[in-house]
RNA sequence: GUCCCCAUCGUCUAGAGGCCUAGGACACCUCCCUUUCACGGAGGCGACCGGGGUUCGAAUCCCCGUGGGGACGCCA
């Protein structure tokens, strides 16, 4: 059977981290298997789905490189689809109207809870052989449950945490239309994936206790079960629960904050799957490797050291011209112009070893074009009223020599023996006059590329 | 509270009964390289949650604890 995967989400916010795993993982798995995966929008709570985070999803899906095969479906526009089945499981008694007001279940909940009893509905309005139904009371819409089976279990081998049994008798009658009409999560969910095919489910584990109700109605419905996998969460650098209050949640934001997207994928899938000890590889070679198997069904803690490790590793490995491009839409947002200065591929290239970001790798940069802002500390500690005189004097033969990396050495070496001093001892106070602190790769490097005009007169205008 | 799930270095993980004196990666430490800082190279520190079984043998299987997480909506 052809393999059919689906990434759902519910387009209530941005695509955060832990989602695009699972859309990582379930595009992985289609790719593997040469498969489909489709991308399904469940959009079916009006009140907190927005067009902006429909478009934030498919953003962020597109900056991965997550492509799809189908869709996006939105479930909004299946309506029709829904009702009909709903219409089908009332006409077969596998579904049935329930009249109890919203206050009536809050009672009965918190009764349930007093009795330290986990809170259900009680089936009053359940249909049963011999059984006497209460007169329809007036003027209360009706919702339409699922007439949930009351004993057995529902078991599943899950693709990732095992069997997994669930008694029935934990189970309610769950609501699978409102009173207005119209569809809930659990119900749009089971058509879904049994009318687009999908052969398996691969969500966050915080479905695991909607799967038992699923696979209930897909039986009811005489559907095929798909196979479940059930991924475990993604917990913030602090161990805690990724929520707002962890900054960087929304892909989108690794972008903002100078990530490529290489670096993240590969960083994702490393994050509770495992290819023995591979640590580095590319999309392709994931797809080749990428099994239900090997993957942790423990949650997982983020760790942005290690991503930043792989994302340096990504800016070393990077495509000069899509590096470049990357930096210089970045300077240009940040207000910097880079048409006076030195060609920026080639201070990438100086640079793109030394930084775990872009946006580190752009900061770091700027001097190129920009006065920097002189570093107190550093110049205290390497512009001594000593040097000064030495540094003048050099400025004066820059003026006036070759303008090659060769040069220049040469020149500071001369100095440093006619002076009988030790090399960094001129290099440093260069460095902070130049950059503006005390690291950068190798001075004479840097002098060549800034340009002999911007060199003397950065020197000139501390040294008079 | 009830049900479900989870548990190897600080973190991500390898590990499917002997290959484990528990391997790799990030981080950390030391040294080397060096013109500072990085990069790179070589080392080092560091873990099987506890207790019972099963077995000749358990990180691996079973049970019980403990700890963590999730679910219990006319949300998804």
């Amino acid at each position: 059977m052809t393999v059919r995967t689906r990434f759902a989400p519910s387009p209530t916010g941005f695509l955060h981290i832990g989602g695009a795993r699972t859309a990582l993982f379930s595009w992985a798995y289609a790719r593997k298997h040469r498969g489909s995966f489709i991308l399904r929008i469940e959009d079916t709570d009006v009140a907190r789905s927005t067009p902006e985070a429909v478009q934030a999803i498919l953003d962020g899906m597109n900056w991965l490189g997550l492509d799809w095969d189908e869709g996006p479906f939105y479930q909004m526009e299946r309506m029709d689809r829904y009702k009909l089945v709903i219409q089908k499981m009332l006409d077969d008694g596998t579904a049935y109207h329930c009249y109890c007001s919203k206050e009536e279940l809050e009672v009965l909940r918190e009764q349930q809870m007093s009795q330290n009893l986990k809170p259900r509905y009680d089936g009053r309005w359940r249909p049963e052989e011999g059984k006497v139904l209460a007169d329809i009371p007036q003027g209360i819409p009706p919702v339409v449950r699922f007439k949930n089976p009351k004993t057995g279990a529902v078991a599943w081998d899950d693709l990732v945490k095992g069997h997994i049994s669930i008694s029935n008798e934990e189970l309610d009658d769950l609501i699978i239309a409102r009173a207005d009409g119209t569809p809930t999560y659990n119900f749009c969910v089971v058509v879904d994936d049994w009318e687009m095919g999908i052969t398996q489910v691969i969500r966050g584990d915080d479905h695991v206790n909607n799967t038992p109700r699923q696979i209930n109605m897909l039986k009811a419905l005489g559907a095929n079960i798909p196979q479940y996998a059930h991924l475990s969460m993604i917990l913030g650098d602090d161990g805690q629960k990724l929520s707002k209050r962890h900054g960087a949640v929304s892909v989108m934001q690794y972008d903002d904050e100078g990530y490529l997207p290489e670096a993240v994928l590969n960083y994702l899938a490393r994050l509770g799957w495992s290819h023995g000890d591979e640590e580095v590889f590319s999309m392709q070679q994931f797809c080749e490797w990428f099994d239900l198997d090997h993957i942790t069904p423990s949650a997982a803690q983020f760790n942005t050291e290690k991503l930043n490790w792989l994302n340096a590793h990504y800016i070393k490995q990077a495509d000069s011209t899509t590096l470049v491009q990357e930096v210089s839409k970045r300077l240009q947002s940040k207000g910097v112009s880079i048409a006076a200065g030195p060609e920026l591929s080639k201070v990438v290239e100086m640079y793109r070893e030394r930084a775990n970001t872009l946006n580190e790798l752009v900061a770091s940069v700027v001097y190129f074009y920009q006065l920097p802002a002189i570093d107190e500390a550093a110049a205290q500690k390497h512009i001594t009223p000593e040097i000064l005189p030495v540094i003048k004097a050099l400025a004066d033969q820059l003026a006036v020599i070759d303008w090659s990396a060769e040069a220049i050495h040469g020149l500071i070496e001369q100095a440093v023996l006619q002076h009988a001093l030790k090399f960094p001892k001129i290099a440093m106070p260069l460095r902070v006059m130049l950059t503006g602190g005390a690291q950068s790769p190798s001075i004479d490097g840097v002098m060549v590329l800034l340009g002999r005009e911007s060199v003397v007169s950065r020197i000139k205008a501390i040294t008079g």
